[in-house]
DNA sequence: TGACAGACAGACGATCTGTCTGTCTAGCAA
DNA sequence: TTGCTAGACAGACAGATCGTCTGTCTGTCA
């Protein structure tokens, strides 16, 4: 499964996927572009199939239009690409990723002692 | 500032300077590649000089080794890059990778309370 | 039999990324 | 002065990526 390397294109077509749990080409490229073409539904099946080399989605040919399922959920994608960037950027450590992304929100210093008791909660190897 | 463009090969250079605060193209040949030739400082001379034009660095040219300055904090980037990931998988809502970020550490009940209550502090717009 | 929808292969131009070569010049040492 | 070196800088490069588009083939249905 190779969800670092996808694209936004290929989002857009994971999108649909996970509004719809599954679709054909057609219904994606509907969803996608206002009208369709012969050149968008190409464009699209040529996505789903990148996605599908990547894992990421999966085929079902029984019928004429083949029926495309997401292999991976909103939230594992999510979780990927958070780890990825806590491995990028963090030594692989979530902590600061957590600690960023509650102080983007301004915290008055009653709810931070709060935070803070959580946070040793959840990463008890975490000294301040 | 253009720091959703930021390359891995740049973002060593930037790893670099958050390290020390600032450093010279030779410096940070140094740090990065363990046996340092013409063709590498050249490389890095490169990534540093897109890295200037994506506003992410600053150059000081008053010797003759140019020194250079990161103009983005690690915390501020980290911050940038999780917006970014909100943005495109959550309609820029930032509580889904919080949400997200603390389910990776498979939490009690008991904790998860206390969270919510966090939570609706910190996103009173959310409801359960 | 004809028309059409969709699968599929393949090519395309842009763009991006890291690397490398070559040139120029400031500064230093002999 | 001359020569050498370090570093700045311009430019080219191959390889990869990305979205788009064209053309062909085939199954299905009227």
């Amino acid at each position: 499964m190779d969800i670092e390397r996808v694209t936004d294109g290929e989002l857009s077509i994971l999108q649909v996927l996970w509004d719809r749990g599954e679709a054909t080409s057609r219904e994606i490229t509907d969803a996608i572009f206002e009208e369709v073409t012969d050149s968008k539904m190409a464009s699209v099946q040529k996505l789903i199939e990148r996605l599908e080399t990547k894992g990421c989605v999966q085929r079902d040919r029984s019928e004429r239009a083949h029926r495309f399922r997401p292999l991976i959920s909103h939230e594992q994608f999510l979780q990927c690409r958070l780890q990825a960037l806590a491995d990028r950027l963090c030594d692989g450590d979530l902590l600061p990723l957590f600690t960023t992304l509650v102080q983007s929100r301004g915290l008055p210093d009653s709810e931070r002692q709060r935070l803070d008791q959580l946070i040793h909660k959840l990463w008890p190897e975490h000294k301040n």
